[in-house]
DNA sequence: TTGTATGCGTTATCAT
DNA sequence: ATGATAACGCATACAA
């Protein structure tokens, strides 16, 4: 059923049906109703291209995740994803989602805006120096980002957690606990959230006059195998550490299963720090959290990107919009003083 | 820049230069050449809505994942998602993703044949007894659908991994090595693939003359924390059961804290058998895998059901279509003989 | 308050 | 081998 069979069966033209139901002040309230109800009957919807072709608008917001060379899909981006989905169904946008491999991204992101398929769109994992900002502005493509960018954080839109202040009170609440040799296992470092998170765990070491060792920074995928890999790595060190900063619950997981391995107890002979993106599968709540963490709900940042995204291409003289979201450090059962005497 | 704009460019009709980028054979080879030429240096792209127009094809696959009630995003869909659009981009075709909660489903699937938004949809997580296979047939949609429904298989297409017997193989193992109270930590059992998973389990031990115990059988989200709960009700029994039969990584992750919690180890005290749909964030392999595992790709089965729907769309008359994966068991550290006397 | 006519950017049909 | 023109289904400027 399309715009004119309908506008036939009713006896009115295409335009006063189209006026109907696109809620135009000008048409008679009881043709409305008429029309609302026929096309309700007869599960009438204008065809999305044709519409789209013309009004010039898309009604859909592109999410483009970048697959790194380790073919690794983060859970985060579902998460993320999730959210925005929420936004995108309360205003009538679709979303579309490519992956794509970080060596041609330039060329899809060309694409996309050559395309016009998309209205706008919401760049993931930026980089450290990320050159796919300069790109979208110079495509005239409305986006967000989720993250920053290093050098310059006002001329473009969007959402980030604090990761610097994050980590660097997690590191500071590890110290105060007594802890000396405190092993920091990170995201890939050429991604701006986990070089940010290393800015605030350095920064606190120094600020608390503690040495950094190169020995007790680990960066990669955010997995459980790496994860585990390299916290054993670090308890077989001569100097093991006393207490592991983990950039995610995932990654944690890994780190746990090695505290087990070498006969410890998390909690007790070693604490564990991490930061919690509040993933629907990897609850870390209740009465006592099992990891002491640092949190803030991905999901939430995903519906407030939708938001601010579709705001800007609504009044796109107020962007650029940014917005920092806190991420508190809440107690939990995974750390304490460090043992003496190891 | 639009086609009616280079083709003025080049001095030629809007026909020509569009039947040279489509490839038609008619066009002489300097001519196609030159409108290649100037399209690539443009960059031009047809646009996808006129195109889509004009075809009445929207060269896109709609994915509509469902959100339960407890809000829980599978990071399975992810890496399903994560393989369909492997083959998208193959293809030139590009994905929509829709999550729904359960209670409008409905309503969704008919806007999205009415909105002629999608070429066809891949339905996820089918339930027991899914009213969504009828109502798809009826709207004239082509789909392909991630699992089965139970009571008919035949007249629709589907690609599942065969889970039944992947159970039934994996519950025959612990009984093999001496497990007579095998605990099974499963799905929600309202979806399809639990409630095979599930037979084949109760089918092992009716097969091997073991009595089926409903308080082995825990079911629901496969979060961290439900396989924790689930696994710590189940070793404070009584008659504690000796081995887990766990239906994804993510849920075993919480069964291997509830058995350290418990002082046990994993392997030697207890065994687990889980099912690992191989995500790219929790491998399980290496020389000897973390968990004795059935295994099967998710990913991979994204990309064949894509592959599958494209085939469908582009050759009605072939559908239905289907496919049954394997998943073998693969023997890991987490599995071993029952300890007498416990 | 309703209707007519035009345009959105393609592809497809029919001509030449 | 190329071009003129219609058609896709809708929204909207202009007319009545």
């Amino acid at each position: 059923m399309n715009l004119k069979q309908l506008s036939d069966q009713l006896g009115l033209s295409q335009t006063t049906v189209s006026r109907a139901l696109n809620n135009y002040p000008e048409v008679n309230e009881d043709t409305r109703e008429r029309v609302k109800n026929a096309a309700r009957k007869h599960s009438y919807r204008p065809n999305t291209r044709a519409s789209g072709l013309a009004t010039g608008k898309s009604m859909t917001i592109g999410h483009i995740i970048p697959m790194n060379s380790t073919e690794v899909f983060n859970p985060i981006f579902g998460e993320f994803i999730a959210g925005a989905s929420r936004a995108y169904s309360k205003r009538g946008y679709e979303l579309s989602l490519t992956m794509v491999q970080e060596d041609s991204e330039e060329s899809i992101y060309r694409e996309i805006a050559s395309k016009g398929s998309v209205d706008g769109v919401i760049v993931h994992a930026p980089r450290v120096n990320d050159s796919r900002i300069a790109l979208l502005q110079q495509l005239q493509l409305p986006f967000v980002i989720h993250g920053r960018d290093n050098s310059n954080e006002t001329d473009y839109s969007w959402i980030d957690m604090n990761n610097r202040r994050a980590f660097y009170q997690a590191t500071k609440l590890l110290v105060d606990l007594g802890h000396s040799r405190i092993c920091l296992v990170n995201g890939s470092e050429s991604l701006n959230f986990a070089w940010r998170r290393r800015l605030g765990y350095v920064d606190a070491l120094d600020d608390e006059g503690l040495s950094v060792s190169a020995d007790l920074m680990y960066s990669g995928d955010l997995t459980e195998a790496n994860g585990y890999n390299a916290a054993s790595d670090a308890l077989a060190q001569s100097d093991a550490p006393t207490a592991f900063l983990v950039s995610s619950y995932v990654g944690a997981l890994g780190v746990r299963r090695a505290i087990h391995n070498a006969g410890l107890v998390m909690g007790k002979d070693i604490s564990v720090i991490i930061h919690d993106d509040e993933l629907s599968y990897f609850q870390n709540d209740g009465d006592i959290p099992q990891f002491t963490a640092t949190r803030s709900s991905v999901r939430d940042a995903g519906e407030r990107a939708a938001m601010m995204l579709l705001d800007i291409i609504d009044q796109p003289d107020k962007s650029p919009l940014t917005e920092l979201l806190d991420a508190p450090l809440t107690i939990g059962a995974s750390t304490g003083p460090v043992k003496k005497l190891m």
